[in-house]
DNA sequence: TTGTATGCGTTATCAG
DNA sequence: CTGATAACGCATACAA
């Protein structure tokens, strides 16, 4: 038997409306009262119902997180983050794996709409115009973490063309003249992101006068396999790489994987820099150099700006956070 | 604006049991009236609310499931096999991120309920008395994750002694005699678990006439950390050891680190087997060799008999699954 | 300080 | 086949 608040309305010989007031701290009760009230709830262990509030109050103490991939340590982390502010708020998220599909995407919105969600937030994913379009039917607050959009949607994210030409340019003050990139997949980043991590790598080469071509780069995904098959792809079109610029560290680390596997040494004869920072990086063999965009905070931001939202309906500013490189050891000078 | 059933039916000249009755596919209504009341829906773009539904249904489709730990591969990878087959079912998950504190598990304990959510999965968890208690007042399906526990809850885990044993016995197949065990948290093991690990380890020894000593055992936490502090204390004690049998790939992949910046090669001065074979196994330098728990279809088993138990509120029975070793790289013949 | 009554958006039980 | 209407469990405006 679960009990309602007529049961401890009933015991305690008051009306509902007086226990809801003291539920909710509402004041107008004597302390006397109060006492005998909060008696029965724990003699009952009544805890009141939040769907029946949600239902009154139009607020559900919840929030979405959209996220493409369970498996990537970023988005854990991401993950991590908003759980430890939404839960320290009093809220609850669910995930919402989308495995980046469209259908799979819209069917999760359509969901949250109706389990009527007090926010949402899209980590690293691409807002289409159909998710918009919806989003804005739902008339939720939704801010987009590590990611990038035209339209009028809040972000939380870094400053990816800086953090990689911030990176490349390490890179190349260590010596190299021979740097392959692997990205992700390439029309994501150009619809999702302010300026791609590419753009800062082909800056860098650039400005430091280092010749560039279109086979330095692989495309793939965001995968560590990718990472591995990169790798290989990368080193049979031009051989003599020294170094490689990794979009993210999970392709840094499936980097890292071929590279063993191939027999090349990291750093000795191939030095390898990945982005993010995740914390895995720093137990790679050998630890990996990344160039790191303080996730961790952006996860934060990201909750705390939609949490803003929900309880002052108040437009807010983007943010973009800063770099920085974390040296380890798969980096060495050419 | 957001529309409610009443828009609808006033919309197509129907009451709202007719809506209701179309929405749920309840028969009992013409073709005429179906068409008519289904374009309504659409042109609104109506979606009913699960939260009022939830009120009349006593369901939310909505399940709880706790983790000790989220950036835990394990763990999320557990994460990821339960979101996949709850969205199959059409009900959302919650995560509930308790860092194995006491009160925070409490609490959100007490937060689900309040949300009322139709079933609940503890993922790697011990299930102390005093959920147990608050578990059974709150009259929802529970399943135990790769967890055990003497309280009448259905469990969905691996023979974690038998497992050990496996691995241990390869190691000394391999020749090793100077096997070092690092190990999680004693307590959480002997509580939480059918027979520990260790033990598994220690008998392993024992059938092959291995001495054991305690000082070849260090315990710790399970994160990557614990593996490289653990290792190095390990080290301390007992320099000649020739194999260590991690307790988790976690913990193999800081003892893996923790190699490597020793300057210890593996395998050729260290050996190394982790267990549970999380995806990151295969991309470590070396390859990781683990005893695989097929944990993927562990969480997708725990999930199913939860829904199970959530839909005919039939006792469930316990499952315990194979092992297997994966050989990779990190071990060799002594 | 306290109680009554009504609404929140559905579903379900009755009648018709 | 269809429509009132009463729950579901809580919050709140209005009275007292």
């Amino acid at each position: 038997m679960t009990y309602t608040i007529k049961d401890v309305a009933q015991r305690a010989n008051v009306s509902t409306a007086t226990v809801s007031r003291i539920l909710n701290d509402q004041g107008g009760y004597s302390e006397k009262t109060k006492r005998k009230v909060l008696n029965v709830i724990q003699e009952l262990d009544y805890y009141p119902s939040g769907i029946a509030r949600g239902l009154t109050n139009k607020r559900t103490d919840t929030i979405g997180v959209l996220v493409p991939n369970l498996t990537s340590s970023l988005i854990t982390e991401f993950l991590n983050g908003i759980e430890s502010v939404a839960h320290k708020i009093g809220s609850s998220v669910i995930v919402c794996h989308t495995e980046s599909h469209g259908i799979k995407t819209m069917k999760y919105l359509q969901l949250l709409h109706e389990k009527r969600i007090d926010g949402l937030i899209l980590a690293s994913t691409l807002l289409k115009k159909e998710y918009y379009d919806y989003i804005v039917k739902m008339r939720v607050p939704v801010v987009l973490l590590s990611a990038y959009s035209e339209f009028p949607v809040p972000y939380v994210t870094a400053n990816d063309y800086e953090a990689a030409y911030t990176g490349t340019k390490y890179l190349i003050q260590k010596g190299h003249k021979d740097i392959g990139m692997i990205s992700g997949n390439k029309e994501e980043w150009i619809a999702g992101n302010l300026i791609p991590r590419v753009e800062g790598f082909k800056s860098a080469l650039s400005d430091y006068n280092i010749p560039f071509y279109e086979s330095y780069i692989e495309y793939g995904k965001f995968s560590i396999d990718d990472g591995v098959t990169g790798l290989k792809h990368l080193l049979n079109r031009v051989p003599d790489l020294t170094a490689i610029f990794a979009e993210n560290d999970e392709i840094g680390m499936g980097v890292l994987s071929a590279a063993y596997n191939l027999g090349i040494k990291v750093p000795e004869k191939l030095s390898v820099i990945g982005m993010d920072d995740i914390s895995l990086c720093k137990f790679m063999s050998p630890p990996l150099t990344s160039v790191s965009l303080s996730h961790n905070e952006m996860a934060e931001k990201a909750a705390n700006l939609m949490f803003k939202m929900i309880n002052s309906a108040t437009e807010v500013s983007n943010c973009i956070l800063d770099h920085q490189i974390i040296e380890r050891l798969s980096v060495r000078s050419q």
